[in-house]
DNA sequence: CCTGTTGTGTCTCGTTACTTGACATGACGC
DNA sequence: GCGTCATGTCAAGTAACGAGACACAACAGG
């Protein structure tokens, strides 16, 4: 009898305890991109980042079990914030999809190519950088990148089905992801040609 | 030889504790709010409080020694809250110190009158309300924004004398307040008349 | 080869913060 | 008068964080 006496689904108050524990990644994870700040993931150590968020070591391995799973959350909740400008960028061309798809592209490849830290872990080489997380071993990433993007493009023409939204995303993200590491010109070049690629299907989709 | 090492002063971080206690804070304050939204605050219980917050009682009582304490956070975290908009408004005319105070002092009327939270508030008429809080016992309160307005004042317009400023905001808060609780007529036009009052006064000091 | 160093991951214990349930007290209505 | 309810306090239990140590693996230098 404590919640829904006239709450009817989601305006449900998050409590203290959950929103301390969401804090506590968040420090966890903005220490971290502050040491990336100047330094590459190999010389960031965990004792490191735990000392900048103002925790134990300990507790940071209670909350992320290994320095690996630590760097999939941190990728991960820079994904979100990518495709958090992404969204911003789509719903703004709610009338025009290829436009839609040309800015948005536009502005993740010029992101993904100015903002220093993803531009610092784009260039690291070795096994043990952030790299191989988007890419070797990318599968979270891609797939949540991917189911991202779907609900967003189904939100903004709801009347468009779901088996070609799925399509479009999946080769969307694999080509966003490709042209940051691996860019072929500048952005808004880029992200030009790759809506004439797909004018057509867009067209014959939406 | 944690801190300084190349740290100049003031970008300090704040650690995971700290922000964790300020987060209890805020949402017990969240909680107050939102239980005032439908409610007088006597009809609004400290044991509702904690649960809309998601903490037990007993810790509510531990970050607020009794209900009062509570309430004196509470309105003067909605006077930061007030005194933030209306610095807003001063620094939009640096260039006109009359115009500045007819502004801020409309911004504030109006949001004193058109608020629900605040019209709540200024509708109390028992002494168990938290109307006393802004007047009989209401020391705190206006010491609090009278500080808060000196200093941004002086930094809006180094050169003024600090006693002049001083004065200025001292009469200025208790003006507002007195507006707010009792009004004369429209926001605007109140602001205009105090600031037609006190022009002489600015044109001479400023 | 082995030795010192460094970072990861685990373990244990002490301490702090939050929870739970109970209780005394005072105000208020019937 | 007697229940009811909210405030404020207390004590005991539990969960989370901090501090220190440890084993282990990778690596560099003599």
């Amino acid at each position: 009898m404590s919640s829904s006496q006239y709450a009817p689904d989601l305006p449900e108050r998050t409590t203290y305890t959950v929103a301390a524990h969401q804090l506590l990644r968040d420090m966890l994870l903005d220490a971290a991109r502050e040491l990336l700040a100047e330094r590459h993931w190999p010389e960031v150590t965990m004792a490191e980042v735990a000392r900048v968020a103002g925790v134990s070591r300990q507790t940071l391995y209670n909350e992320f079990r290994s320095r690996d799973e630590f760097a999939q959350a941190f990728v991960l909740r820079e994904e979100e914030r990518l495709i958090t400008a992404v969204e911003a960028i789509i719903r703004m061309h709610l009338d025009d999809p290829s436009e839609a798809l040309t800015q948005a592209f536009g502005v993740f490849l010029t992101a993904a190519a100015e903002d220093p830290l993803i531009r610092r872990l784009l260039s690291e080489d070795g096994a043990d950088g952030m790299l191989p997380l988007v890419t070797t071993r990318g599968r979270p990433v891609v797939e949540g990148a991917v189911a991202r993007l779907e609900e967003i493009v189904l939100s903004c023409w709801p009347h468009a089905q779901r088996v070609h939204v799925r399509l479009l995303s999946e080769c969307l993200v694999r080509l966003a992801i490709s042209y940051a590491m691996l860019p072929a010109g500048p952005a808004t070049m880029t992200a030009t040609s790759i809506a004439t690629l797909l004018g057509p299907y867009i067209e014959q989709v939406f």
